[in-house]
DNA sequence: ATGTGTTCCTGTCCGC
DNA sequence: TGCGGACAGGAACACA
């Protein structure tokens, strides 16, 4: 589910539990996830102190004070719940494990944080912090789209001759951190561009249009959890999930949200996965 | 080197 | 209310 904006989201709520605390315990239920779980996980995480949480991608580390970072992905399906020492609860005031609840951190004040996900295409890694950025889930992965090195210029550059589809190239994580499906179509939507055009093929202004829309989807999404975060609290504790209103992703047959516009919103298939969107506005 | 299709897994929803 | 099929926010991998 999650793409960059609910990952922050995620971060964020996670960090009173979690940051400057130690774990106290980590109950590993599973031997994996999407891949094993790297050796004696439960025993380096351990008394560890979380330093600092940080976000690269769809990634949550938490740099610990053991010289390890603990990477985190959500996969499609993933969830952090939180659960005790919250205002008003009592310690150890937990609900028993649930289903799919895989990873269960116990936090120095209380705090008890789950990692649930039914799909299992998530994933957990244990490396050293100072080659944490050369993990092989890391090394690859392009500017992050809210950061300096994410430029016009840089976007051109990096889609000038390819023959994909501008859809599939903003998806690809070595073009851009952090866009998933739903932000792609709504970048593309914004930005009135037909997400069938090769990527190498349409106008260098308008490739660079792409860089300040990616910045804007983004932050607005980011802000849009960040509210719904003071209520983070809920019945469940689930974080990162909010209401957003998508202007064309999961709206097929709505009508086109363009001012002015009095087309329907479509859906294709391109590699296999939706792509919603406009055919007359987006061209 | 690029681009596309398949695959991992479970849950939900929709039509019959 | 059961059953089958389509589909789901990701991304590594195998293959053309």
């Amino acid at each position: 589910m999650p793409e960059l904006p609910e990952v922050e989201t995620v971060r964020r709520g996670l960090l009173p539990a979690m940051e400057g605390r130690t774990i106290l315990a980590a109950d590993i239920r599973r031997p994996d996830l999407r891949f094993p779980f790297p050796e004696r996980m439960a025993e380096r995480l351990a008394c560890a102190r979380v330093l600092g949480l940080r976000r690269r991608s769809k990634y949550i580390l938490a740099d610990l004070s053991t010289g390890e970072t603990l990477l985190v992905h959500l996969g499609m399906s993933g969830r952090m719940l939180i659960s005790g020492a919250m205002p008003g609860a009592f310690h150890h005031d937990h609900p028993a494990p649930a289903k799919h609840d895989h990873v269960v951190f116990d936090m120095e004040g209380g705090a008890r944080v789950t990692f649930n996900d039914a799909r299992r295409f998530g994933a957990m890694d244990l490396m050293a912090t100072v080659t944490a950025d050369e993990h092989w889930l890391l090394r690859e992965i392009g500017p992050e789209p809210l950061g300096n090195e994410f430029s016009e210029d840089y976007l051109v550059g990096r889609l000038k001759g390819r023959a994909m589809p501008v859809k599939a190239a903003l998806l690809d994580q070595r073009v851009v951190a952090g866009l998933g499906n739903i932000y792609v179509c709504e970048v593309l939507h914004r930005a009135r561009l037909d997400p069938r055009r090769k990527a190498g093929q349409v106008a260098a202004a308008r490739i660079a249009a792409l860089v300040p829309i990616i910045r804007e989807v983004l932050g607005e999404a980011i802000e849009a959890g960040g509210s719904s975060l003071r209520d983070y609290r809920q019945a469940d504790g689930e974080l990162g999930y909010f209401q957003h209103t998508f202007r064309v992703y999961d709206r097929e047959g709505a009508p086109c949200p363009t001012p002015g516009c009095a087309g329907t919103v479509g859906r294709i298939v391109q590699s296999g996965r939706s792509t919603f969107f406009c055919p007359r506005c987006q061209r």
